[in-house]
DNA sequence: CGAACTGTTGATGATCGTCAACTGTAGTGG
DNA sequence: CCACTACAGTTGACGATCATCAACAGTTCG
């Protein structure tokens, strides 16, 4: 057997986390089967490739700016975030990881770190050396294309933002973020009845949504007054995914896109 | 000779437009070989695989939205830019592109369209089949780690973009806008002396800014006012580089990222 | 000459940021 | 056990930025 993955499939269901004795590339596989169907030997060179990983703490950086990386990053546990930082001190966050994404994939070829990455909760993070990435995407051109995908789809979500930040109000920007995070987690199996674990501060959603802090806990307020979530103890829950879907305009097409890499 | 592009080095220079009579690859070679040297045999290869550019007029659809391509265009002449519309009309541009981009590059793996793509000016397009780009890219692996490596630097763009969005003024944003579109047009020699064509309405600039139109009016103005720039009859001139890169706050690593993808 | 488009200006109000104070909670050390 | 601190969340007041509405000027084009 190749993999853990399709066994504990209740396990993971029914916890909030990742399960601590699935390999660290479990939640990646998940996530390149949602995209195409895997061989068994690709499932194989996947957890080859993947070693142990390690715990990095809130608030501490996965990778810091202007590094120039010889592993790229596998985020197996917890919430990431790319960000950079400002002259005058303010911050914004360009992207979100969840469990399964590579964290800095485009330091394969992209050299310098034109940005950061932090730890938004406490996490667990494997370090896959690039000629050990290099070497599987020479071997298993159908892998690289996955990877490239992923990519890919980095960048539609990029887009999405930023017509998030362009063009929606507050609240359809929040109700967005909320969406787009509960279908990120439903693929790695970490939403079952639309409840995840999610304790991140409005600090730093306020960083994510161009927002400031105030205004974020205001609008949050109104989510909440509007029965649309509940986020409390550092656990989010959609009340009404309908309705949440319909203020923010959410169309989650641009996140797995069907795409046919092979 | 593999090219002509190292030949008319001073009519390039000299004109404001493309020249004509350049082969429809010319740009996309100068902007890979500031990424990367290539061989002979690779230009050669480049230039055989695209077809003779065809003409789009300004503010029709080079792609649309929902469409499944077949093939990827090759902006040749002109600007172009990718947008999403909202329920209630408006929209939002996410991406501009020069001559040498290819504007749907990633519709190679992303099979449907999430955005469309509009021409801003007359365009010369040309369209190069998905199955031709496959096999090149599997009979040149060095060519498709360049062509990762551009929907990386997309990527990379989209990212300084939401930085702008959330949290700079409008006017450090606009800026900033200004200072991109010029390095990326230097690349390809069509800003000398830091003077380029620029005829695209303010509109359209409203909608790649996420501000209003009558905002953008007046934050032009206040550039203007600067000395920072002027923009008549569709050209534009940086009057003063460096002031205008300092209350952008303009870092352009972001763009090429000195890049090692052999 | 009029129509259509682009740019410009003024007036007004909504959204959102900033400043500041206060609450609740958890942890720390005497 | 009780200060004391640190941090996340909350609320009020105020002002700056930015959007909206509307009108007008200049250009191009048929």
């Amino acid at each position: 057997m190749a993999f853990s993955v399709e066994r504990p499939i209740e396990a993971l269901r029914q916890s909030l986390v990742v399960d601590p004795d699935a390999p660290p590339s479990s939640a990646l596989v998940l996530k390149l089967r949602r995209r195409d169907s895997l061989s068994l030997e690709e499932e194989k060179s996947l957890e080859a490739l993947i070693p142990p990983p390690g715990n990095v703490s809130r608030t501490t950086d996965i990778v810091s700016e202007g590094h120039r990386p010889t592993s790229s990053a596998l985020l197996v546990d917890g919430f990431a975030a790319r960000y950079k930082v400002l002259d005058h001190g303010g911050r914004q966050i360009t992207a979100v990881h969840v469990p399964g994404d590579f964290v800095d994939l485009h330091s394969l070829l992209l050299k310098e770190m034109d940005h950061g990455v932090v730890a938004l909760t406490d996490c667990r993070v494997s370090r896959v050396p690039h000629d050990r990435l290099r070497h599987l995407t020479e071997t298993h051109p159908h892998l690289a294309r996955l990877f490239w995908l992923s990519t890919l789809i980095d960048g539609s979500i990029h887009r999405e933002w930023l017509v998030n930040m362009g063009r929606r109000t507050a609240q359809a920007h929040m109700a967005n973020f909320f969406c787009e995070i509960y279908c990120l987690l439903e693929i790695v199996w970490l939403a079952p009845d639309f409840e995840f674990f999610f304790p991140i501060t409005q600090n730093d959603l306020a960083d994510i949504l161009g927002l400031s802090l105030v205004h974020v806990n205001r609008t949050l307020q109104e989510l909440r007054a509007a029965d649309l979530l509940e986020w409390r103890g550092g656990k989010l829950k959609i009340l009404n995914w309908n309705a949440l879907r319909k203020i923010a305009e959410f169309d989650g097409t641009y996140l797995q896109l069907r795409a046919e890499p092979r």
